[in-house]
DNA sequence: ATCGGAAATGTTAGCGCTCACACTCGATCC
DNA sequence: GGATCGAGTGTGAGCGCTAACATTTCCGAT
């Protein structure tokens, strides 16, 4: 079958037909100014007759650096992550650069050094780790330097470059907005307190607490599933002192709403109910809900251009940027009975 | 762990180490046969005393093909896409394949086709394409053979390889389903018909009103959102005579589920609700939602299996995998009043 | 005219790998 | 005992590109 698919065109080829070096035709396509312009224009004919495409392999090969950037995230269908890579692949694009996903199952230090590992066998440009708990950011430490990282909702201890969403600053607006509303005081369902995410959502709620002078309730755990707000929702139904609850995302504000739902709890009547991250479907669920909301946008724009700058430079210093959601108000809240 | 390499070894500084030439390196690498025990082992030493990482850009170069498979899809934020999108790295991985993603903002012709072109420069072993709809489907039509392709929820009438659901053989299921739980007939919101999982799930649903001798209601149009849904139940919820309802997805009929709420109708004593899709949220509806499931890791791997089989051999003839989708129950749906 | 130097273009040498082939050497065969 | 084989290994070429340097062309200043 290949006898007549002949191979794709190679530089020479171009240069063959445009009557100039292979080396003119590089200077073409990467835009180098000494060329004149009508010798610009006949390269570009010829690359356009003959479909010419660069092959990348041979640059990466010669330059030693790759158009591509490596995105590390957990397996899961998340909405903050797909998000985030979503915006991310989007942003990439246009800076003419591909992304490479390596999700993982499970963000213990060997998953996470494995997805690193195999990214820099693609010689990636550079690395983006969404790292929202401990151990990713301990696989990250042991990594040759010389590869751009950023990672994104990592630990603000860390020396590197991060972008992170101020969890912190979300959860008090969520607390206070309750707060305000005429509650005593407001209950937390956390999400796992290893994820830096859910313990600084922990830290804000106890600080708009505080700071208000109300009693902190005590903590209930739960991971980041409808189930886990669920299963917490029976039991906050069934105290009557209950009416004020800041969910650590969405979807266990679901589980809360349904489980007071079948408690003959009103929300917002009985009680208000805030959550965070703001997903598409928070506006229709009974009743609307109020929730916080971070910029993926802004954050994969944010990380993608310190990462750009990494790459152009090497020697860019840490950097550190930090995105402030805002409080979207729907139906959920109101004051107490 | 030293780091003090000026550049990373090469297959030379491996093969200077263990004292072979680099074409043995080379084949204890690759698998090759013909290499004696010993020798095997004292490379293998010499790689791991040089943390040696081959080059696979070079080796791209030289074989005219990376181990890289390029994925396109829309707006991977739906639940849908993000599954798929997991479960294909994560199959892919194991094979030993990098998984590049483009996503696209809309699914026009000129938006897939620079999808693909921008893979195609990466050189990619194979492409997978979501194509959902015509005119993703039409961008491919122009594609120059020879890369290896495989569409997911694309046209059945097209030519190349695909994975699709049996989105008929779903719609059917919930319909029935209804039927038998005594409706006299169903009501469908539909997903934007120039969608194929929805033109299907619209065929699935007229065939089993047709084969119950059922009438057919009018067809109510939305898109997949939420908010559509919510739309059509706010027109829904004002006529007494509709009693059961299929939504083409999840997100719909959790819009259908609050407009309910909201009129009154109660779910499902009032109106029953099927719904297609099976999101994790959907057992935390209000009430739980009844709904179709699709298996998107059998997609993916189905896909993956049918493209690294289209990449071992190209000469493979097109081939189709339906998946069939299974109904879970759950409390939406029950007999009318 | 003559020259200098910038602008425009060409030439050469690899980047790190695989492929095709050549070679060595002991075992096997007639 | 030489020819033959095949397992194990080495050699050289070249994939398509860019970097560095070499060369030619052009043009204004002398």
């Amino acid at each position: 079958m290949d006898v007549h698919a002949a191979r794709s065109p190679a530089m020479t080829d171009v240069a063959r037909l445009a009557g100039v070096s292979h080396q003119t035709v590089s200077r073409v396509l990467n835009d180098h100014p000494n060329v004149r312009e009508q010798t610009r224009l006949r390269v570009r004919a010829a690359i356009a007759e003959l479909g010419y495409r660069p092959n990348r392999a041979a640059r990466a090969l010669v330059t030693g650096r790759s158009q591509l950037i490596g995105i590390v995230a957990q397996n899961s269908t998340l909405y903050g992550p797909a998000s985030l890579l979503a915006a991310f692949e989007q942003a990439a694009a246009e800076a003419g650069f591909a992304v490479s996903v390596g999700s993982v199952g499970r963000l213990d230090r060997e998953s996470i050094a494995g997805a690193v590992e195999r990214h820099l066998d693609q010689r990636v440009a550079g690395l983006v780790v969404i790292a929202p708990v401990k151990s990713a950011d301990d696989a990250l430490e042991g990594m040759p330097a010389g590869v751009p990282l950023v990672t994104i909702d990592g630990d603000p201890q860390r020396s590197h470059t991060l972008v992170t969403v101020d969890q912190s600053a979300g959860a008090r607006a969520a607390t206070r907005h309750l707060l305000a509303a005429g509650h005593r005081t407001v209950w937390h369902i956390s999400g796992p307190p290893e994820w830096y995410d859910a313990a600084w959502r922990i830290e804000g709620w106890r600080a708009a607490l505080h700071e208000a002078g109300a009693e902190v309730p005590p903590l209930v755990n739960a991971d980041w599933s409808a189930a886990s707000g669920y299963d917490a929702g029976r039991m906050l139904a069934r105290m009557p002192e209950v009416t004020a609850v800041f969910a650590a995302n969405d979807h266990q504000a679901l589980g809360l709403l349904r489980a007071f739902s079948e408690h003959d709890r009103r929300v917002p009547h009985d009680v208000s109910v805030v959550g965070f991250d703001d997903v598409p479907e928070a506006a229709f669920f009974i009743p609307p809900l109020t929730t916080v909301r971070p910029s993926f946008d802004a954050v994969a724009q944010a990380g993608l251009d310190l990462l750009l700058a990494q790459i152009a430079d090497p020697a860019t210093p840490p950097n550190r940027v930090v995105i402030a959601p805002s409080l979207v108000e729907r139906a959920s809240v109101a004051p107490p009975a």
